[in-house]
DNA sequence: CGGGCCCTTGAGGTGCCTCAAATTTTGTGG
DNA sequence: CCACAAAATTTGAGGCACCTCAAGGGCCCG
């Protein structure tokens, strides 16, 4: 069941260098077998203001214990950052890469997300004490691992970042909900398109191309997201292509008509009138 | 758009009598238009051990506040509790009645969930510091109302608050993970059998028979949750009876047949030969 | 150069939606 | 309490979006 740990090395050079404009923070990017990877500034990664400033603007409170550092770890594609059912120690943000967190539901596997860096997971465990999905890189990467009793013993100290914290989590459960939004009642291409500008949005928040970029999951696993089939998840790609929505050659997409795919994300908003149907 | 306020003098009796166990707590009923209602016990209600329990035990440090008493409201059916949109001040502890949480996304309603007796509503507007969604009583009820700017300040006293805290709001997105995975790749029949399961858990888990209930939600409120059509879910109802798994006339619902319901949530488990498909 | 993934493409079936209308239940006013 | 109006539910017929099943093609890696 576990998909093996991968040596891609042709991936190494896949990073957009241009992306990451660098802000004061410790560690800007990583050195592994001889690449340099530029990681997301800490001052745009979500757990920033929460848990690594204060940590070190207290210093003197911190530093002591074993919270000063937050601990940086590499990841590489195929490996799993934890697996479904084992106990919950820490929330995780991912400095770089890509990863997909799923859970297998009746032998079927349910993708709940598809993070970057700059964002966090492993907020669903905190309930059982165990993870309840497993995380999977699906690029090489690194994330920082924040043991969670220590943040919220932090959190007991700080009521900013306590806050911060259960905003965190109340965003988790919006998503969820809109999420939900997106998959019911909506066609194939509605979803789609809304994947797509969805993916967009986040890779030109954190200063990548939002119109140029790999899809780094396979088309199941998209499939698997969207509630759809392999097969018509290929046959919608396909069909944005030809309507010059996209362009789409394997895994490199790139989007060509943005207002075009607003459109069909939210077909039935607008007078059916004014939109062609796609063939 | 807003549902107006209706006097349900016919609802007052139906609050099931045999099915509250009253436990040690200061309030176990409430009068209203000579009416007693009785309502979920303190000590079976989730906000129990994070919020009043503590305060209870605190009085020396909660009493000079204004935090010694959670507010009790009543709600009747057709009342909101809040509306999407507005300024997030608390979350609400349901203690009697029936609510329907939801919001209005492209026209159509979603409803993000059904939340009876004992449970907790309101963690998804932390985020925007503002409600997502509308909460309405489907019922005459009674809620508490615990300001969370003072639910934060609790937790940084006790440690066991605030994990507490993190645990429901955890819970929450578990949740909708698993809403999801009943949603995509089922059939109707699936999720309805799923539904009604979940509805007879929680209605025994909170001392109200199992296989008696009043669906409190219309049709489409239920076709609106499940992601399907009102016609679907009457069909898909009326199925259920002509096979024997349940009773239903009107909105009282009777389950029948617990095991078969089981069988058809999850008809793509098991060997399909072992089961004869419903007609 | 061959084998294993992954993706694509096609043909056919069907589960559920859409539209429409009958029937029951609920709410209102006399 | 009854009559009427409005809302909710049920039932039916027809269509299509998407799934299923099946096979072909491309790409990567040994």
């Amino acid at each position: 069941m576990e998909v093996r740990r991968r040596l891609a090395q042709n991936e190494k050079v896949e990073f957009r260098s241009k992306a990451v404009k660098l802000k004061s923070c410790s560690i800007d990017s990583f050195a592994w077998a001889g690449v340099q990877y530029p990681t997301v500034a800490c001052a745009t990664c979500e757990l920033c203001d929460l848990w690594c400033q204060p940590i070190r603007d207290n210093p003197e409170r911190y530093n002591s214990l074993e919270w000063f550092k937050n601990r940086r770890t590499k990841i590489r594609r195929g490996e799993y950052l934890f697996h479904a059912g084992e106990p919950f120690r820490s929330l995780y943000a991912l400095r770089a890469g890509f990863l997909k967190v799923f859970f297998v539901s009746q032998g079927r596997e349910h993708v709940t997300g598809f993070y970057m860096a700059g964002e966090l997971v492993g907020l669903d465990a905190i309930h059982a004490a165990r993870h309840t999905c497993s995380a999977v890189a699906l690029e090489d990467g690194q994330v920082c691992e924040v043991p969670f009793e220590q943040l919220e013993k932090l959190c007991l100290d700080l009521p900013a970042s306590q806050h911060r914290l259960h905003r965190f989590m109340s965003r988790e459960i919006t998503r969820h909900y809109e999420m939900v939004a997106e998959l019911v009642g909506k066609t194939v291409e509605e979803r789609m398109a809304a994947f797509l500008l969805n993916l967009s949005k986040r890779f030109s928040e954190h200063r990548y191309s939002p119109t140029q970029f790999q899809l780094r999951m396979k088309r199941d696993e998209i499939g698997n997201y969207l509630g759809m089939t392999v097969e018509t998840v290929s046959r919608t790609l396909r069909k944005f292509h030809a309507a010059g929505l996209i362009s789409v050659r394997g895994k490199q997409l790139e989007l060509l008509d943005l207002d075009g795919l607003h459109r069909t994300a939210n077909r039935d908003e607008l007078p059916s009138a004014s939109l062609p149907k796609l063939r």
